[in-house]
Formats: C-alpha cells, sequence, structure tokens
DNA sequence: ATCGTTCATCGTAGATATACGATAAAAGCC
DNA sequence: GGCTTTTATCGTATATCTACGATGAACGAT
C-alpha cells in the first residue's frame, strides 16, 4: 500500500486481521490441518503432504509462526513446528465476538 | 505469485482462505462492523467512519462484495450495502470447522 | 439543460505476497 | 576432516494489495 494506515484503526481489529491474514491462503489452512493430524510435526513432512516446493513451505510456516499461531523450534537439522492451541482459540474467541458483534444487524434496503 | 497454486488444494480450503482474506484488513473488518450498527448503509456513511478516502473505502467494499460476504445494489447516485448474513454463517460455520479439526491434536516435541 | 450529490472506476505508485531455485547453516555420521 | 540430511534464508520474478486523486456515470433538483 502507498502508506499503511493499519494505527488508525483499533487494535483489536488489526490483530484480528492479523490472524485472518495468517489463514488466508490455502496452503497456510492445509499446513494447520497437517501439524494437527501428526505429532510429530517435521518440516519435511509437511513439505510432502503438500504441493509445494520445500522453500516456499517454510515461507509459509514462518508465517504462521509470526502470526503466533504455530510454535517452531530450531533443533539443528530438524525442526519442530506444533500449533499453538492458545493462540488459536483467542482468535477463534475474536472471531466469534465479531460474528456477535455483526449478526444481529437489521436487514437493510 | 509466481502461477497460482490454488488449483493444487481443496475446495474448501480455497474457499475458506478467500474469507479470510477477506477480513485480512482492520479496514474490511472495521466496515463490517459499520454495517452491523447501521441499517442505512449508504457509502458515505462507511466513508465518514473510516478513516480513508472515498475510493478505497469503495475498493474494500468491492472486496467484500466479491467475497459474498455483503450485498450491494447501486441505485443511481447512492447505493446500498448490507450484510449477507447467511453467507457470514457459513463463513462463521467453516472456520468452527476447522477449528474442530485442529483443537484436539496432541502436543508435540 | 445545467448543477450538485453520490458513488464506481481508472490510472498509478509503492508495498506485500507467492513461488521457486540456489545456497548457507546446523547437526549427526563416516 | 569430509559427507549427508534437514531446514532456513537469499535472490528474484511475477502477481496482488493498498491507497489516493482524477474522472466518469447516474440521478434529483433547479
Amino acid at each position: 500500500m502507498a502508506v499503511s494506515k493499519k494505527d488508525a484503526f483499533a487494535a483489536d481489529e488489526v490483530a484480528l486481521a492479523a490472524w485472518a491474514k495468517a489463514v488466508a491462503h490455502p496452503a497456510r489452512i492445509a499446513i494447520l490441518k497437517v501439524l494437527a493430524a501428526r505429532n510429530t510435526c517435521l518440516c519435511g513432512e509437511v513439505v510432502e503432504a503438500l504441493p509445494l516446493a520445500q522453500a516456499t513451505v517454510s515461507q509459509h510456516l514462518k508465517a504462521l509462526k509470526a502470526a503466533g499461531l504455530v510454535v517452531g523450534e530450531i533443533d539443528g537439522p530438524r525442526s519442530c513446528y506444533c500449533l499453538d492451541q492458545e493462540a488459536l482459540q483467542r482468535f477463534r474467541q475474536a472471531f466469534e465476538d465479531l460474528f456477535g458483534a455483526i449478526n444481529e444487524a437489521a436487514a437493510c434496503c
């Protein structure tokens, strides 16, 4: 964008938008599902489960980590990624709050 | 992106990602709240409620419309935007399904 | 017909996102 | 020490997003 206007919005809106952006790509949704389905969480396994190159998957994992939805520990040659259930619940709650604020709107027009 | 790989993912993941992208910006979250809080829904009112230029707001409204979360009817000089409650509920359900699939994951590492 | 109001769209500039190959870095193994 | 495996990061190309001023289109009012 020309210049970010995100400072002009409420902090909770910015936070929710950031989470939403983290899941605004099918690859990242798929990654969350893969991490949930396995308890080993190696990056290589995620790569095998997705139709993407290793570098791309690593980049998506980084985005999920930056959003706080996933926790990753680099352990030498291999690394361990897992879901941050607490953060996911906060995200879920923020979403529910938004829907709650929205769904009693009167029909217009 | 170099070339979109979205065809390689499950349809429901692509759909959820598209919805998530629609709310992946604080301005669009704010717009949804404004539309919910009023029953008149004129574009001008949304513009006044946001710290953005009219052209930018119109563009965000278009994005929300493209995602199906908002319905808009152009009526000559003015236009009427309202929330599509049905679509919002489908979105909410898809999200809940995702969280449901994710939150019983075993802790790893 | 000419304004004025309201909104969409165009054109554009700069910022991000997406994807990949190539390469570097870290650890174990020989 | 070299070699392999695993993963992150760099560099890069293309695509999309974000924002705005300027302009156009539709209608009501004068």
